[in-house]
RNA sequence: GGCCCCUUCGUCUAGCGGUUAGGACGCGGCCCUUUCACGGCUGAAACACGGGUUCGAUUCCCGUAGGGGUCACCA
């Protein structure tokens, strides 16, 4: 783990103006000594970059280096061709690196930042490491407020694709900040949740190793705590009670609609009490959201998003049967948890701008927002179930994919790091960051996901795909043997499926079925050099992969064929199929008695 | 429809005002080769459109078109 909890990312910097400032010092030898001007660009979101938030002036000092006495270190060997190192630089919250000229001694950089916003002044502090292929660079802030990120799937279905991708980056946003990772279950709907869906969720969570660092909290366990912020907010008198009726509501929208207007709840409840004749009557609770001016957040993927306040109406907090709502239920409970970083689909961008009155009104902290561009199937409809959204489940056991694929898949679904592709756990926490989120969304390619999962089977360890492998296989399979096979099947397959498939001929039983195409390859001729290669086999002494090929080899040359023209009859008779791993090994893993056997059954009989 | 967001090869993306617009998947070709894969080399393939700003826009701004999200006493 990189980050202790020390490193607590501020994003006041962005690498832009990190670079535009190592350019700089590193032009300016006298850099140690005085305060250093440099320019700094709004790079691709103005609101990200902290500099042009600061002043509107492109230019900014650096009020001073701290080097705390080691002056000299801040002249850096920056690199100063910038286009040499194309798409090398990383982007990453937490630490950033550039591929490209290594470093040539240490050096260790600080400087503070004035910040004119009232926020606690950032420490940049940058470093590279000698002798490493790469040099780092990692942003400290001066407080030591923890990073505390949050999955909250409702638990109305399976977990889904989408879902598992918002789960992965708020872990590895945490996982980078050396923060708290947690997930909680928002069950407030007791109709639709169902103890079915949380154990998918906590299963599928489980496969990809991104269950939560504490146990999940449960949102329905909580509404004591919900109903309570929604009194102190009536008590405020920044909620009130509304005695408008659903139906009444409902009449006045579809006028609205009829009319043409945009509709908007306007209740005459906001600034009037209640009479006596309202005793009794049931009622909703609403937050009052301000009606003027308009709300900004700086989300971290979405950049600079205003929305006038007179499109944010009074939503209810408390239902008229007294329960809470999500709206109510997710700003507690996001508080209590002390969640700092709010990372969701995009879906809920709105509901963002409802939520920030909610939190404003109790005087809480902001979290910091990034919404993730959702994932489309591949036609770009939306993912749906009829759309190719299956439960993580299916990937696993249907497909047959390895979680490290499906993580490395999901990682590169909106979020790319220069040119890598494959990426393992460990370097996507050192490498994840919310700014290399992309702002559109991104279709499901299941192409590329077999492909990454043909990768990573390659990778896996033999002993454990032949356990996955196991349970697709018929009744007899013998485990040692499929481990035996693995190193030549696992490079033919892209997926388990296709990798059980690939092992079938190990425990087919004679006489074997032949495919079609394997049926083809046996012709009389074919027969006839199989009654030879048999008869050579039997003579050979020891069953090995040499022996095997020299024997037929030799079988080849007498008969005057090509290699193969006598290796696919072999391959037929051996596997019942036309493609197999290489021959050698087919004869080897069957071992010599079960091979003789199986081209006896297909020879012509020798006279 | 109101509001909000998005738009680089078919797909995922790199790109932060000057590039022969890069990589990956997929697709074609070649090589390797006992089949199938793997691997290697190679080819075709993109800045949605129109205006600005600028010496110069894929990049910045504004429109248009297309796509998406959201408008519940669901979450």
């Amino acid at each position: 783990m990189r980050g202790s909890n020390r490193h607590q990312r501020l994003d006041l910097l962005d690498l832009g103006t990190t670079h535009s400032a190592l350019t700089q010092i590193s032009d300016n030898p006298r850099a140690a000594s005085r305060p250093i001007q440099f320019n700094a660009r709004p790079s691709r979101s103005p609101s990200t970059n902290p500099l042009a938030r600061i002043a509107p002036a492109t230019s900014r000092k650096i009020i001073q280096t701290c080097g705390s006495g080691k002056a000299n270190q801040a002249a850096i060997p920056a690199p100063k061709d910038t286009t040499a190192h194309r798409g090398s630089w990383a982007r990453s919250a937490s630490s950033a690196a550039f591929t490209g000229r290594p470093s040539r001694r240490h050096w260790l950089l600080k400087f503070g930042l004035s910040s004119s916003n009232g926020a606690a002044a950032s420490v940049l502090e940058a470093l590279t490491i000698s002798n490493q292929p790469y040099e780092r660079i990692r942003r400290v802030s001066a407080s030591t407020k923890q990073v505390v990120t949050r999955f909250a799937p409702s638990p109305t279905g399976f977990l889904h694709i989408g879902g598992a991708r918002t789960a992965l980056f708020n872990y590895l946003l945490a996982r980078a900040s050396g923060g708290k990772y947690l997930v909680r279950i928002e069950d407030t709907d007791k109709k639709r949740s169902t103890p079915e869906a949380i154990e998918a969720i906590h299963d599928g969570l489980e496969w990809l190793g991104l269950l939560g660092d504490e146990p999940p909290v449960f949102q329905s366990q909580r509404s004591e705590r919900h109903v309570e912020v929604a009194e102190e907010l009536l008590a405020k008198g920044h909620a009130y009670r509304c005695y408008l009726t659903s139906e009444e509501l409902q009449a006045r929208r579809e006028k609205a609609q009829a009319e043409k207007r945009p509709f908007r709840i306007n209740s005459e409840w906001r600034d009037c009490t209640p009479g006596p004749e309202q005793e009794g009557q049931p009622f909703v609770v609403r937050l009052k959201t301000p009606n003027e001016g308009e709300t900004v957040i700086e989300d971290k993927v979405q950049g600079r998003i205003a929305v006038q306040n007179e499109e944010v109406d009074d939503f209810i907090l408390l239902r008229s049967d007294g329960t809470p709502t999500y709206m109510l239920a997710v700003v507690v409970d996001d508080h209590d948890m002390g969640v700092t970083h709010i990372v969701r689909g995009d879906d809920h961008l709105n509901n963002a701008f409802r939520q920030l009155p909610l939190i404003r009104a109790m005087g809480w902290d902001e979290p910091v927002y990034a919404h993730v561009p959702l994932i489309h199937g591949s036609d770009g409809a939306k993912l749906s179930k009829r759309h190719g959204a299956l439960g993580v489940d299916s990937y696993r056991d249907e497909m047959g994919l390895l979680p490290e694929a499906v993580f490395n898949y999901l990682l590169r679904l909106g979020w790319g790091h220069g040119d890598d592709e494959i990426i393992s756990r460990e370097q996507a926490i050192e490498w994840f960051g919310l700014d290399g989120i992309g702002k559109s969304p991104s279709r499901f390619d299941m192409k590329k996901l077999l492909n990454l999962n043909g990768h990573y089977i390659r990778e896996a360890d033999d002993e454990r795909l032949a356990d996955l492998v196991l349970d697709k296989m018929p009744e007899g399979a013998v485990r040692d043997l499929l481990v035996r096979a693995m190193p030549e099947l696992k490079a033919r397959a892209r997926d388990l499926n296709e990798l059980a498939v690939g092992a079938q001929f190990l425990f087919k039983t004679r006489p074997l079925a032949m495919t079609e195409k394997a049926q083809g390859l046996l012709d009389a001729d074919a027969r006839q050099l199989l009654a030879c290669a048999h008869a050579s086999f039997s003579a050979v002494p020891d069953w090995t992969i040499e022996a095997v090929e020299d024997a037929t080899r030799k079988v080849a040359e007498e008969a005057e064929v090509k290699l193969g023209k006598l290796a696919q009859p072999l391959r037929a008779a051996l596997t019942g199929s036309n493609t197999s791993p290489g021959i050698f090994d087919v004869l080897v893993l069957l071992g010599r008695d079960e091979a003789l056997a199986r081209i006896a059954d297909q020879m012509v009989e020798p006279n």
